[in-house]
DNA sequence: TCGCCAGATGTAGAAGATCAAGGTATATCC
DNA sequence: GGATATACCTTGATCTTCTACATCTGGCGA
């Protein structure tokens, strides 16, 4: 089966900023963290492990995100993320830009364009 | 390489959206769809040459795009571009899509995420 | 007991888009 | 003649995502 209608490839940069919200609850571990994505959104959104896995490595690389393992709720080991003081603040602005940029191209896409 | 406070980088895809959606308004050439998307976002999205160039060929290799050779406003030569019928449904789709996709993600950046 | 599935992590390779940085050429104005 | 703005284009690097595969563990049913 294709990508089914409701289904959406996530450009780039915003899984980044999916996976810092998420984490930003408390801690939790990667698979959890697709999980809860997918969840929130219905089914819409998937994240693929192929994508998830190296985004975490590349924000725990870049100090926005820590991890330990610990047991998960089934028992078993699992890398648990939670956000440093970094990655707080990095959210908080890459929100803000998310949020200005989506506008700004709403505009364009949603507007007349007249009066320019 | 940092960006500057107030210019964005523009996220996959939306690029080809914002092109189509200034040439909807009727035939205009590359270097002119640059300007006026720079307009209309008040030099908030700048579309580099390097990204321009290779999407306008992109969209025309899909057949979304047609052009042809007029001379400009300024009596020189450049290449016109304007929606092929395929490239105004493609339009209204992605655009639909687009506007799908941003409210979900918003949703998570913003919502509180109670209640699930 | 054996095998399978779900949970959980990870890597490799390909595809695609954007960007930075360069190049070419023409028209106009000083 | 030289500078500037217009207008086109390409190349190479970088980054992200996807598909697909690989591994390990624990629990469950046959």
């Amino acid at each position: 089966m294709k990508k089914t209608d409701d289904r959406f490839d996530l450009p780039q940069g915003t899984l980044d900023l999916l996976i810092m919200r998420v984490v930003a609850f408390g801690p939790i571990h990667g698979y959890a963290i697709a999980q809860r994505i997918q969840q929130i959104s219905r089914d819409a959104l998937q994240v693929q492990q192929g994508s998830l896995y190296p985004a975490l490595h590349r924000l725990e690389y870049k100090k926005l995100l820590s991890s330990r393992w610990k047991p998960s709720e089934t028992g078993r080991e699992a890398k648990f993320y939670e956000l440093t003081s970094k990655g707080r603040t990095h959210l908080t602005v890459e929100t803000e830009n998310w949020t200005r940029l989506t506008d700004l191209v709403s505009l364009i896409l949603e507007g007349t364009l007249e009066g320019i």
